[in-house]
RNA sequence: UCCUCGAUAGCUCAGCGGUAGAGCAUCCGGCUGUUAACCGGAGGGUCGUAGGUUCGAAUCCUACUCGGGGAGCCA
């Protein structure tokens, strides 16, 4: 007997064929039972007629008991009634484990719970879609750069002392010394842009950051590009090419889960280029007249953002940030010292910052003088330090969050479902 | 760290000073096209923990524990 796949059952129309997987649901009267089988790759319901088959099979099929896992044979039909089109008229069925008690019903459920049953959770249609999506978008990150020539470079998880110096980072020990889980890879990746020109890194970054949010998680993916010989101006532009592109594969690639999510495919559709562009100035300008006390030098809070973002219907670039709010590497604009070359990327529909960029400072003598004034140890960064010295070039980089651009593009009220098993604040289990 | 909301059956919740409830899940019975199927029946609870007020507390008060949402910070 030939073993299928749900997702390949279409091709197989009028055969006999088996297929391996876990009863999601059941219904069942006296003389008809209806088996809603997924294999991981899909789901479809097997049609049980009393009169078909041996008591035996039909006793058993009867009793079979949500998630118990199984193998049936039967012969693919077309349907109209189904969702995928295609039922399996059954006729054995073979019971590998018969499940007791499976503690995620057809019901509603709370968060707290679902979370304590994550491992099973994932079985679900919609936490299924987001992960398929979730590897869909990291497919097309990685196609998008690979095509572009790009090198991917693995910068460390463990390291010696803070990257950017502001947020808090998880301790560890090194042997005998102090060593830190990365919170960002962006300055090996521009050492790794000087070896190779253009280079994007993908890996895990820790955050020891208290924060309780639908847009935080602990430990979360990013993605960061860095490119030798670029301008602010032609990064924007990639970061842009780059959020076109997934969204556009994810259109292509991913109907059936969006669907299944509920999302609003129309919403998706409006992400082409260009993007809107608009400066840190008149950002503060057009919050203050929509009421916001803020002033010129004032970081944007969330509600900020969500304002900002909530006039354009695709993402909008905020640029030129005041120096004192950015981080110590980023490149003064030359024609206003006061501003940097970068910009945010906020996503729509409040989904906040999915992408943070700039040139960064190639002098080094500025870079010496930055280091001072944020009172970082440049014996610790002299490696960074050297970069300057040994054939600077004018260079740009961004680092793009997966898991906000997951929760945007899926349409998501929280980012704890676009990872398969999210570290969150006092939640480390399972 | 701060603000705010919550904790009652396996799950989701109602009850808010006077004998602990419903739906779903589970078990038993019925049903040949179900889609969170439906119909009948059964079992199932130290009301988060510890104090206090009261004749009487799931209910009011205090503390603690655990969790949700948000702020700050950030992707």
């Amino acid at each position: 007997m030939k073993t299928v796949t749900i997702s390949h059952l279409g091709r197989h129309i009028g055969e006999e064929v088996a297929i391996d997987g876990w009863l999601h649901a059941k219904r069942s009267s006296g003389k008809i039972v209806f088996l809603q089988m997924r294999d991981g790759t899909g789901f479809v319901q097997a049609v049980m007629v009393r009169s078909d088959v041996s008591d035996d099979t039909f006793t058993e099929a009867s009793a079979l008991t949500q998630e118990s896992s199984l193998r049936i044979t039967g012969i693919v039909k077309a349907e109209e009634r189904a969702p995928s089109g295609v039922e399996l008229q059954a006729i054995t069925l073979e019971t590998l484990q018969l499940t007791h008690d499976y503690p995620i019903t057809p019901k509603e459920h709370g968060v707290d719970f679902l979370m304590d049953h994550r491992h099973l959770w994932i079985r679900s249609p919609r936490q299924r879609s987001i992960l398929k999506i979730r590897a869909e978008i990291i497919r097309a990150i990685r196609a998008f750069f690979d095509d572009r020539e790009f090198t991917q470079v693995d910068p460390p998880i463990l390291t010696p002392s803070a990257c950017e110096g502001t947020t808090n980072l998880f301790h560890t020990k090194y042997f005998d010394e102090d060593a830190y889980l990365t919170q960002s890879g962006q300055l090996y990746m521009e050492a790794a842009a000087m070896a190779l020109g253009r280079v994007y890194s993908f890996g895990p970054t820790f955050r020891a950051e208290k924060s309780k949010t639908r847009r935080h998680l602990i430990e979360f993916w990013m993605i960061e590009p860095e490119m030798a010989f670029t301008t602010h101006e032609e990064s924007v532009e990639i970061q842009e090419q780059l959020i076109v592109y997934v969204v556009s594969h994810v259109l292509r690639h991913c109907e059936q889960e969006l669907r299944t999510l509920g999302r609003d495919i129309d919403r998706l559709e409006k992400v082409v280029s260009p993007f809107p562009k608009i400066s840190y100035d008149e950002a503060i300008a057009f919050l203050q007249k929509n009421g916001h006390e803020i002033t010129w030098g004032d970081d944007f809070g969330a509600p900020h953002e969500t304002e900002i973002a909530a006039q354009y219907e695709q993402p909008v670039f905020v640029e030129r940030y005041p120096t004192s709010l950015k981080a110590f590497y980023m490149k003064p604009d030359p024609m206003r010292p006061e501003v940097v070359l970068c910009a945010d990327l906020l996503a729509p529909e409040g989904y906040g910052e999915i992408i943070g960029g700039s040139q960064r400072i190639d002098d080094a003598d500025l870079l010496f003088q930055r280091f001072e004034e944020h009172q970082l140890p440049a014996d610790a960064y002299s490696w960074y330090l050297d970069l300057r010295q040994y054939g600077s070039v004018p260079h740009s980089g961004f680092g793009l969050g997966l898991e906000r651009t997951v929760a945007w593009i899926c349409g998501l009220e929280h980012v704890r479902e676009t990872i398969p098993f999210p570290r969150l604040l006092y939640r480390l289990y399972p």
